[in-house]
DNA sequence: AAAGTCAGTGAACAACTGTACGCAAAGTCT
DNA sequence: AGACTTTGCGTACAGTTGTTCACTGACTTT
């Protein structure tokens, strides 16, 4: 069934790869409800009609960076996650790996921080449904650690949200950061750290109930 | 000077409130980048050119937006920033103050939750800007609490900006949970109190330096 | 009462949009 | 080798967009 991907459907794949690329461009400038079909096409170099032989619309090509964007995300999450270490050094390693995937796809990042409350409803749904993927992974990590012995489930639950939260407004932040001076980033990097630190130390005086 | 802003200023405001206000609707389904004058003037039942003679260009409207939707929030701030009794009752509050606030301006909530990380670069200025003002405001009260004696004045402007975050992230959660269920936003009212209780509880054990 | 201001009109413009249709040509299968 | 499939092209259409211009007529000022 798959052999070597014959030369039929490799040109297809690069071809889709280039109206994915082309687009995540215009985005950099602009929202995805603001998108055209034909701008996407023209700065490929195909014709406008090439665009439906790989989406049925703008919409249908942002779900597509959405599951891009956030599905090669998992790895890290579980990387961040799986994480050995002092609490402090867990932070600081944390928000490194962060911090290399904003420079690594800058792109990426400002799509979904931008999509997440933006105008298409089809694509805020696929980046909610990704992004609670992470608050379960993240909470499973948490529940088998010894730290969350007394806590409910829901809390749990809330204390992941809020660390995925925070993964997104650091990434936003240090996206917005490397325009400014290049102290800015390390004073983003440095914030970064100390919310997540708060939030550690909240976790570690936590006391359920109430 | 203003006497009673005669009749000729009154209809030229009654138009702006009315483009202001068919903009806000529109872009409930949209993004900013994406709506079009021509539509704004449809949705009110003047001339295009019309809009010319208040705004002049979408993005100006945009900006009034911000202004109009952040800046009468700043009395809002300073209630819940004053307000004493004990910390958790000072959370519910506050969380209580937002949810009232996103039900009765539901529009204005959506608006900034989309465009803060919207396409039209002078909108996003506008509304950091704002929120830059906000954290400068939290801040100072933290600052004369006696809780934040050891402080230092970087960590007290970063947990300020934690709590403008929260503010944020909250009142966007209450605007996707209407759609569903009642008892979902129970739900998100209990999550929102929760992470401002563990942030609560991470200030009060923090130590500085580090 | 006359002169001036100015919010809103309506027609016209070039440029753009999404989409439908049939065609070419290259890859794939029998 | 021949039949089939399918990516991409070109043309065309109706509808939309922002912006210009000269205009009207109601309100203000003198």
């Amino acid at each position: 069934m798959s052999h070597t991907l014959g030369a039929r459907q490799a040109q297809k794949q690069k071809t889709r790869r280039a109206l994915l690329d082309a687009a995540l461009g215009l985005l950099e400038e602009q929202s995805l409800s603001s998108l055209g079909l034909r701008e996407v096409t023209r700065a490929v170099g195909v014709a406008p009609t090439a665009f439906y032989r790989h989406f049925r619309s703008v919409e249908d090509l942002g779900v597509a960076l959405v599951e891009e964007a956030l599905g090669s995300l998992h790895p890290m999450i579980r990387t961040i996650v799986s994480t050995t270490g002092d609490g402090d050094e867990r932070v600081a390693r944390a928000v490194e790996l962060i911090a290399g995937h904003v420079d690594a796809y800058p792109a990426h990042v400002r799509f979904i921080a931008r999509e997440r409350h933006g105008g298409v409803r089809v694509v805020r749904g696929a980046i909610r449904e990704q992004l609670a993927l992470f608050a379960g992974e993240v909470r499973d990590a948490l529940a088998s650690d010894p730290v969350s012995l007394g806590w409910e489930p829901e809390d749990l639950l809330m204390l992941a949200q809020l660390y995925v939260d925070q993964m997104l407004v650091t990434a936003s932040a240090l996206l917005e950061a490397v325009g400014d001076g290049a102290g800015e980033r390390e004073r983003v990097v440095r914030d970064a750290v100390r919310r997540m630190r708060l939030i550690g130390i909240g976790r570690a005086h936590w006391v359920g109930g109430g």
